[in-house]
DNA sequence: AATTTTATTGCGAACGGATTGCAGTAATGG
DNA sequence: CCATTACTGCAATCCGTTCGCAATAAAATT
């Protein structure tokens, strides 16, 4: 789904921050963090201000256009994606990734099966090294 | 373990404040915000001050004698425990409760045996609605 | 028990990320 | 092309947390 037709669809405006915030996310491939959502609009566009984005992200996040992610000590983002992924967050560089995992799924159907908790989101953090780091140590 | 062990373990004192959060943690029978830990030391001592209170928290977390988990909005705090548990954080009533299951095992094993991916601390949290709260819908 | 040492406290100021109020701007509908 | 008003940029503000410092009190020493 572009960007416009999700905007348009919840009758809001199409604008140079949102466009710029959009192309920024679908552009990076790990998380984000909202001071470096920041400097790389500035980097696109010097004029658009940071309180504009954080309110696109805000916006996005109402829409289910991005999903935020609370790992550590700082909030990230990325473009909104199904639940059955789990996040590795790596120690020493600080990306973040996704891997694929089926115990997502299992755990919801567990959940679900023990009849207590209601689950509706999931969300497996896994802090660590990364291969990249790993082998440097 | 004893607080006071502990403390004297380490080269540290025994003081008021870090008695009171302490005694605070472990009569909570869910996880605490900062706030939250500083208005119950409030209850028992008006004089205890706030940043005493943030700086026994981070003490004891270096000290590992307390674990600090970000999970949607807010950071909260629970004497320490072992990893092989799952948060369960209430959409309505924002209690976070533990809850056993053996796939955050099976996700460590699988992922140190894919060899990618070094893990050292794997975190899950389920948002939903807790047991009572599902009720009441 | 009194004294010394210095870790820890309470206090207020400062910090930094995020939010907000407002006047000006620009995106959409007609 | 104009009118409407959602959205922006800006600066001020908020709020949770941290910090500097003098005063205090916990532990060591006598």
């Amino acid at each position: 789904m572009t960007l416009e037709t999700a905007l348009r669809r919840s009758d809001h405006r199409v604008t140079r921050p949102r466009q710029l915030v959009w192309d920024v996310l679908h552009d990076a491939e790990r998380h984000l963090s909202a001071a470096e959502i920041v400097d790389a609009v500035h980097l696109l566009d010097p004029g658009v201000n940071s309180s504009s984005v954080y309110r696109t992200l805000s916006l996005f996040a109402d829409l289910e256009l991005v999903r935020e992610s609370r790992h550590g000590e700082l909030s990230t983002w990325e473009p909104a994606h199904d639940d059955a992924v789990i996040h590795l967050v790596c120690d020493r560089c600080g990306a973040t990734t996704h891997h694929a995992a089926d115990v997502v799924d299992t755990l919801r159907v567990q959940l679900k099966r023990s009849g207590g908790f209601e689950p509706r989101t999931i969300d497996v953090a896994v802090t660590g090294l990364c291969p990249t780091c790993a082998k440097r140590t």
